[in-house]
DNA sequence: GCCCAGGTGAAGT
DNA sequence: ACTTCACATGGG
């Protein structure tokens, strides 16, 4: 073990890997067992040995507190599994196979342009776009303490924070569609000049009531059910919340409705009845569940 | 070329 | 209320 890194022990059930591969956000990149990403504007870079999880070179107090709150690590994760196995076969089967997949706590506004970037996208040009839009209007991040990334006249190992909404309040639509933003560009601008002005306090939202923090973020243009609930689940949460995507249709449909055509309001329902205020755990189990291990016949159940 | 990808908004029944 | 369609972009 090497000094100069941090070691957060005690953390189980906790899987890294996992957790950062389930489609909850969009800013990671591995290279072999070692995860770095931009949180908060700061680059955070950790691996996991075991029950722990480790902070790579230098990690300072501000990292260790960062990490722990991002990774919800301060979240009695056991005893919340634990009951979701108690819930139901299918719960118990996708908590038992992904152990430790645990609810990120991911910035705001940074989870809002990233889902409505989602809109009608594909996951590797959702991060792409992502990744653009930071190089684009955000600014570089000074890693601390010696060997900075080389490479970066290359624009290929520096790191960028994600943009204010005020920086891209100000952006041209034209140069966000060259991010690759496709038709959300004015979607993204529009939500960056309400968030900006201040008629939409996104940290604020914590203080509603869920539903009601739905309906502010479904004001915006280009965030509908799905968008909204992944903003709530991913950011602000908001556990109960529930969003409905093709492969949530496609696995609910296969294990709970007989494979019979179902509509989304229908599934919602029957997820508030079921799961409760554990909802969103239950929503991420079987989205990574049916993305892993069911492709394939999920696919052929058209 | 064609189809689809973590949907949404607008227009049509 | 429910159904249909366009919407940029790129990978299979």
């Amino acid at each position: 073990m090497r000094r100069d890194e941090v070691v957060i022990s005690g953390i189980s059930p906790f899987n890294l890997k996992e957790t950062l591969e389930s489609g909850q956000a969009f800013r990671w990149d591995a290279e072999d067992d070692v995860f770095t990403g931009v949180v908060r504007g700061r680059v955070l870079r950790a691996r996991q040995e075991g029950d722990s999880l480790v902070l790579a070179r230098p990690a300072s107090d501000e990292d260790i507190r960062l990490a722990v709150e991002y990774f919800s690590l301060d979240v009695d994760h056991a005893s919340i599994e634990r009951r979701l196995c108690d819930m139901d076969p299918v719960l118990e089967c996708a908590v038992r196979s992904f152990t430790g997949l645990r609810l990120l706590r991911q910035e705001p506004w940074e989870c809002l342009v990233s889902f409505i970037l989602s809109a009608r996208n594909a996951i590797p040009l959702i991060r792409r776009a992502v990744e653009r839009i930071a190089r684009a209007y955000g600014d570089p991040i000074e890693q601390e303490g010696g060997a900075r990334q080389s490479g970066d006249e290359f624009g290929n190992t520096s790191y960028y924070s994600f943009p204010t909404p005020g920086k891209l309040a100000s952006a041209d639509v034209l140069d966000l569609v060259r991010c690759g933003a496709g038709f959300r560009s004015q979607y993204v601008k529009a939500a960056a000049e309400r968030v900006a002005s201040g008629d939409i306090d996104l940290e604020g939202l914590r203080n509603l009531a869920y539903e009601a923090a739905k309906d502010k973020l479904m004001s915006l243009r280009g965030v509908g059910e799905k968008v909204a609930d992944c903003v709530l689940l991913f950011s602000l949460g908001s556990y109960q919340a529930f969003p409905i995507d093709v492969w949530m249709t496609r696995v609910m449909r296969y294990f709970y409705f007989g494979g019979s055509k179902v509509s989304t309001a229908t599934i919602a329902h029957f997820a508030r009845e079921r799961f409760g205020d554990l909802a969103g755990y239950a929503q991420q189990y079987l989205f990574h569940y049916a993305r892993r291990k069911l492709a394939v016949e999920l696919r052929g159940l058209e």
